[in-house]
Order: structure tokens, then C-alpha cells, then sequence
DNA sequence: CGAAATGTTGACTATATTCAAGGCAAGTGG
DNA sequence: CCACTTGCCTTGAATATAGTCAACATTTCG
């Protein structure tokens, strides 16, 4: 992936935008993403108001903001959270390239849960009310918007499913599984040599319900065991029948071909 | 509640289908669901095929059944769930009055979670496609079931941050604020005189990810400490502010208006 | 009235947390 | 260039929360 080395320094958002229009944009080109006709794109280009790019480890939505736009993540990854006023977190999923963001705080509704960024990373910035100019304007890409939403809730439906009744193991084991499923759908290789991984075990602590040290351990285990193994910012399957044993998951497990706003 | 003693006997569905009229359904008189037009109600009752009555523990939905159709819960309750090849199930979410059911399974795809009653309880059925049908007949109720959509995921989330960060004395208080509202919501006397609680021990169990011994314990412990009180099927509130500040939970958390499809 | 489901409690065990300490790599500033 | 800090990873030891096992009480229901 040709990411810019792009200034870690530049702070905030700097950088002109040379937006791609969505017609071209290369997430398109992949097959994880349906095709869709020229007057939804020109739809989708109509509300799009600009790119937005930010440093790794920002704050795109704060817990509780109140007016927060819609984006459609287009680089990078980022993560869902809520956090406990002791200051418990709990990521609630993690977002990749094609995921669209925001439609939980719907109306004038403080948004329940924070994004941050894993990676620096770009989303194309939306205006609040385009959620519903696409209903309105395109029954198709309303139904599409639907259906991302009924998607992403059925994503941290399997979270729930982990963290409420698997074993730490089996958690490790099932986070590892469907995050490589879904890094590697948006990767030409499919994931040969391996997919981006910039969670630390904080992340995936945050995410499976652990502390961080017994996710260090359990980490370590199944990586002494030849299951997995992570390194440089990158993870490698090594023995994916053994991890999907663990992990109690079935099928292809491909995800399935979406639409993308 | 005029609950008729509908026969338990009665094994699938039974009953001649005295279907009202969406636009006489007894729920849209509650404050709690928006008033809609005409047209959108003439649009659900052109979509509505039947209505279904279950008895207390029957499978509504099975894991993996590739062929349900859509439905809203008219009257009783009833929960989502997944469970894992050895038995181990979780519940994701309680279904009440007004939930929409079964958007989730988009597409010829399988369902990825099961869905069973928890009392005796009627559903409207509605044929598959009618999902397209509602966004392309309505953006209105198009966006609706978005919004439905994506409340539900709120839901979901809540839960994952309880079963992920909260101990169970703080799992539970969460759940018993969370449901008390929501069934309050549903009543003219918003609860004063407790609200229906048809939940066994075991359910409460599955939904925080305890086994079911601790679960009678921490029930037991806030119980004797005159939190709350569950009895004949009811749960009474008599220590709100306590179990809110144990749960973390902040607002009056009055469920927001919402649609009614 | 007996069977089955649900609720309750105590004793024991185990998985996961907390505490503590140290290593390594990268970035910062003198 | 080199101390120094900071963030992340790693490991061992002590502790605790929650799970498992077992037994019995209570309620529901056929």
C-alpha cells in the first residue's frame, strides 16, 4: 500500500484536499465492493463535502458530541469506543476502509460512542442531514445505508458473543480470524504475506473484555502454539484450522460483497 | 395487560388472524412511538401479511434459517441470541413491544442469530422483500428502519460494554435500569407499579455473560440490599439513584420517540 | 400428585485481574 | 551523540471475581 509517509507532524488536518471524486475513488476497484450506477455516485459526490485526513491516535468523534457529521472511512483503519466515567473502555469494533461512520447518532442525539484513529487515516466528510438527502433522493442507496447499519450491528453482535462466552483464548482467537478476513478482502493478494495490524494489545484488550496483560500472555501462547504471529505492525496466519477450532467459527467466513457510500 | 389465556396448547399458530388494521394498532397510541401518515400507515398494512401468535419459549427465528421473513413485535417479548457448537449461548438483545425484527439477515443470507419468545407474543409478518419495498415506496419509512436499524446496534453496544467492562453487581444494575425503562415506556402508569419481567434467572445469565449461579447470587445480593425487588414475574425499582450509580448510568434515559413500522 | 423447571446456598476451583518489575525501541532535547 | 523519557511488550507472583459442582427448596404444570 502506497501510504504516503505522511507528515506525522502536521498536526490537525493540514494538507490540500486533491479529493478524489468518488467515481474514481480506488476502494471501487475492489471486489469486496458492489458496483453502483452512475447517479448514485453522483449522489454520494453531491453530499460529499470534503476529505478529512487525521494523525494516528486522534479523535475523529467524541463520546457525547452532539453535532457530529457522517463520514465514510476511505484510508486507514479506526475503532468504535465507549468508555465507564473511571475511564473502563470497551471498543466496541474497529473500522476499515469502506465502513461508513455516524449513523448511531442519529437526529440531533448525542453520539453514544467515540471514534479514534489506529492508523492516520482518511474519511470523506459528510453533512449531518445527508443521511437523510440519500433516503430521499435514492431508495437504493437508503436501502444500502441500511444495510451497512444491519452489517456493522451484526459485527459487534459476534463481539458480544465473544466476549460474553468465550474463553480468553477463544476471544484471541476469533478477533484474530475476523480481522484478517477482513483486512485481507481489501488487499489484492488476499493476504499471503499477510495483513496491516496496527492494534497494540492494549486494543485488543480494549476489545475482548481482558486486561492487558492476560491478553499479553494469551498472545504470546497461541503464537508460541504457530497459530498466528505479529510482527512489524503486521499479522500472519500460521495455522488458520486451528485457530478457527478455537474460535468455533465456520464457513468461508469471506465478507460478504457490500455497497459502499 | 387483557392477555387472553391463548392456548399454550395450541401448538404453531392457531387463532383466526382478527388482524387490526395498522392504523388502529393499540401500540401507536402510546407516547412513546411517532405519529405517522396515512400513506406510510397504508403502505405497512399493504406489506403486512398476517399476524403470528407464539406461545411463551417458541423459536420465532432459528440460527441459520435462510428463509424469515421480516416482523415487528407487537405484543410480548421476546430475544435475539447466538450460541456457540457446545451450547453456550448469549443473548444480544430483548425484543419488546415496537422492535422490528429480522433486518439483520439481509439478502438471501442466513441468519446469524436465533430469535425466541419470552411470553406469549404476537408478531406481524411481513414478506421478505418488503424491506426494498419500504425504501422504494417511502424514504420516510425507508429512513425509519434505518433508524430502527441503528438504534438496535445502540442497544447492542450498551451491552457490550456491560459484559466487556462492568463486574456483575454492575452488569446487573445496568440490565435492570435498561429494561425497567424500556417496559415503563410501554405502560400508561410509566411503571409506577413495577413493570412485566418474564426473564428466568438463566436468561438474565446468558444476556451479561455470568453463569447461572453468580447470577442468582449478585440478584440476590442487591435484592437484600433493597435495590430492587423481582416477584410473580414483575420487577419493582426501589432504589433507582443506588442502581444507577452502580450501573454508571447518567440522563433520565427515557427511551427516545421513535418509529413504529 | 409427581415430574420438571426454576431459584437458592455453600464449598471448592479456575480463569482472569492486579501488582510489580524489567526490557526494548523510538523519539526528544540538551 | 547520548542521556532520558515514553510507549509498548513481557513475565512472575499474589489475589479476586466468577465458574463449577452439588444439594436442596420452591414453584409450575401436566
Amino acid at each position: 500500500m502506497p501510504q504516503e509517509t505522511a507528515a506525522a507532524t502536521a498536526p490537525p488536518e493540514g494538507v490540500p484536499p486533491a479529493d478524489l471524486a468518488c467515481a474514481d475513488c480506488p476502494l471501487r476497484a475492489l471486489a469486496l465492493f458492489q458496483e453502483h450506477e452512475a447517479a448514485e455516485l453522483e449522489l454520494v459526490q453531491s453530499l460529499k463535502r470534503r476529505d478529512l485526513r487525521l494523525p494516528v491516535g486522534q479523535t475523529l468523534i467524541q463520546e457525547g458530541q452532539t453535532d457530529a457529521p457522517l463520514y465514510t472511512l476511505q484510508q486507514g483503519w479506526a475503532f468504535r469506543y465507549k468508555t465507564l466515567s473511571d475511564g473502563r473502555r470497551q471498543i466496541l469494533n474497529f473500522l476499515l476502509a469502506g465502513d461508513f461512520i455516524g449513523v448511531q447518532q442519529k437526529m440531533g442525539d448525542a453520539a453514544a460512542h467515540g471514534v479514534e484513529t489506529l492508523t492516520d487515516a482518511v474519511f470523506c466528510v459528510f453533512q449531518r442531514d445527508s443521511l437523510w438527502e440519500i433516503h430521499r433522493r435514492s431508495p437504493t442507496m437508503g436501502f444500502n445505508v441500511t444495510w451497512l447499519t444491519a452489517h456493522e450491528e451484526s459485527l459487534v453482535d459476534d463481539s458480544l458473543l465473544s466476549v460474553g462466552r468465550r474463553s480468553a483464548e477463544e476471544r484471541i482467537a476469533t478477533l484474530l480470524i475476523l480481522l484478517f478476513k477482513r483486512a485481507a478482502a481489501l488487499q489484492a493478494d488476499a493476504g499471503k504475506g499477510g495483513v496491516p495490524f496496527p492494534l497494540t494489545q492494549q486494543h485488543v484488550a480494549d476489545a475482548l473484555g481482558l486486561s492487558l496483560v492476560h491478553t499479553n500472555k494469551t498472545l504470546r501462547k497461541l503464537e508460541r502454539r504457530g497459530l498466528h504471529h505479529i510482527g512489524e505492525g503486521r499479522l500472519y496466519m500460521r495455522d488458520v484450522k486451528s485457530l478457527a477450532r478455537l474460535a468455533d467459527l465456520y464457513g468461508d467466513g469471506r465478507p460478504p460483497v457490500r455497497p459502499l457510500v
